[in-house]
DNA sequence: TAGCCATGTAAAGGTACCTTCACATTGATG
DNA sequence: CATCAATGTGAAGGTACCTTTACATGGCTA
């Protein structure tokens, strides 16, 4: 399952333990969910969505919606 | 995590087995997760949001939001 | 009453999510 | 060159998610 959050939080020029820290997860979650090699928990995916003031659906893209 | 699958579901009338054959997962799926006894994987949650044609933060409560 | 449907609990097995610790690589700076 | 920050991989342990199977309960109906 895609998602942007690599280039969400290069947009506010943060590390990944800046982010880690943000989201109260570990860093190897980050970058887990980075390089996608696993989806968030649906509660973890509302705090990132959260944190970045977006829709859930504005950070992660559907399975059924990917090309 | 608060959701509203039971009552959508109710709603259109349909039985727990309809439903997670329409989400193509076990009933005890939708058990576990209309009585909150752990919350759906993300790609999991588009599914549900999609077959209700709902945002997923429409579906479900975001947990820094629960009362 | 007997049978069916819908809902629910319980248990056991497999995979996914999240953690911590350790180590490697790259790029910038002293 | 030496060091530090940032990013990444790998492994091991615990919990959560999802499955299948089995069994229990309540409501409806023949």
């Amino acid at each position: 399952m895609k998602n942007r959050l690599k280039s969400l939080r290069a947009e506010r020029g943060w590390s990944q333990v800046d982010l880690a820290e943000r989201l109260e997860v570990s860093r190897q979650s980050v970058i887990a969910i980075e390089t996608g090699r696993y989806d968030p928990s649906l509660p973890l995916a509302f705090k990132i969505a959260e944190l970045f003031d977006l829709a859930i659906e504005e950070v992660f893209t559907s399975p059924s919606k990917e090309s």
